[in-house]
DNA sequence: CACTGAAAGTCCTCTATAGGACTAGATTTC
DNA sequence: GAAATCTAGTCCTATAGAGGACTTTCAGTG
């Protein structure tokens, strides 16, 4: 196959080009997550284009967080979003410190999580235009706490369509690591690649509140997060709890 | 002057070296802000450097927003941030609609500025803390309300150092046009380049709340700002208070 | 068995050059 | 006077090649 299939380029430089190629190729799977792209030398052959011709394009799959490069190893499909806890949106005073020594007894505490429930549901008229389903899929409810050094913190609905998480339906949640996106990625092979949180502040519904060892109506944040996998699909909506006193986030303008 | 200076450039690539050298001549104001750098041809003889390499130099100050590059005319300095009002942080209803088409009689409002307060002051700590000039230090400490419709929205409290702002300290500040930064540049020569805001949730304080029309301790969404110019100096420090009600900011993660 | 060193594979840096594309202003044309 | 054209100046695209730097693997050495 010397020269792969081409797009219709109309006006696109060429390396845009290239690069447009190179994502329907990544998004369809054709290179998993996680997984090394051909070398650029062999790239650039197959392509029939100058070595600085698929840098160009690999420059700009890599700024659009697609891929990653790294000197000497090769380039790589992005598997995941760091830093998408929550909690980067709060703090709770008594929190895990990655960085400190393990000096004392009780140095720091993990932030833990604990499942409350978990079901299949119909989905909720705003579930489904989120997840961008016909109303009344089939859906995964999960109702999730998240704790620091014992204390409740935050509270999550999260929902996920049935269709791609069928590998959880029938698990035992209380089993399930404290992360859930390398949860998603090793169970179901779903992706979060993008995600989009959106603040607001409220106050705590009574439901909410009991969780959270704090009185209805109590000043709450909420942050409802879209969370997409490579193709730009929307894979998970979720809606996060916590108590507004606690919340801090810093906005970097340039 | 067929070499300009160069530094020690240990372990450096050397656009990378490159850059560092034109960021000390745009902070040090060799170019002004707004102005045209020289051609990347003139710039690539003068350090006796490939063309691609001193384009990969001005790559990394784009992206470090230094400077902007136009295709067809030129190189320049950044002048200051767009889009960087406080009211990108809240959702009133009643919104000036740029989009809309001046259709109805009253299609929109623009949102206005009032200022209801100036005075030269010996720097609070905190705000000579976060401005980094010596304790007591005479500052310029402004009030100003932001309008929407009519309605009082967001009351401000600013504060600059006197040294900067001369210009500023015996204006009629009823004269001013709504945007401040863009009087900055013009009035004293103050180019706000970065920012950072930092958000957090409160209870209004008495004195804010009557400003806007809230009861005192009414639930407030909190943004404190420290504004940089180009070489990195503090030249603004302001806490925003507006309704938490109608807080709202969307994060987007990749 | 552990350490050293060589080799292969990868991305990165830098050079040199040619032509294209876009902008702004001066000139010409109608 | 207005519109079209030309021109100089600028950044952008693309090519081809040589050497460097980093990572991994594996064979050789002690």
């Amino acid at each position: 196959m010397p020269t792969p299939p081409t797009l219709p380029t109309q006006g696109l430089a060429r390396y845009a080009a290239l690069a447009d190629v190179l994502r329907q190729r990544i998004v369809r799977g054709e290179w998993q997550p996680g997984t090394a792209l051909p070398a650029e030398q062999v790239l650039a052959h197959d392509h029939s284009v100058a070595l600085g011709t698929i840098r160009r394009a690999l420059q700009l799959l890599t700024e659009q967080g697609l891929i990653e490069r790294v000197h000497g190893r090769g380039t790589f499909v992005r598997s995941g979003i760091p830093g998408a806890s929550m909690l980067r949106f709060f703090r709770f005073g008594d929190e895990w410190d990655a960085a400190a020594p393990a000096s004392g007894a009780l140095a720091g505490q993990a932030p833990q999580s604990r499942i409350l429930s978990k079901q299949r549901v119909a989905a909720p008229a705003e579930v489904s235009r989120a997840l961008g389903l016909p109303a009344g899929s089939p859906v995964l409810r999960l109702e999730r706490l998240r704790l620091i050094a014992q204390q409740p913190r935050l509270l999550e609905h999260i929902w996920l369509p049935c269709e791609l998480f069928e590998a959880l339906e029938h698990d035992d949640a209380g089993q399930w690591e404290p992360l859930l996106y390398p949860l998603f990625a090793q169970r179901c092979d779903v992706h979060v690649h993008r995600a989009s949180d959106d603040i607001g502040f409220g106050a705590l519904p009574a439901d909410v509140a009991a969780h959270l060892a704090l009185p209805p109506g109590y000043p709450c944040a909420v942050v409802r997060r879209k969370a997409f996998n490579l193709a730009g699909r929307c894979v998970e909506w979720r809606t996060t709890w916590g108590d507004a006193n606690a919340f801090h986030y810093t906005v970097h303008l340039t």
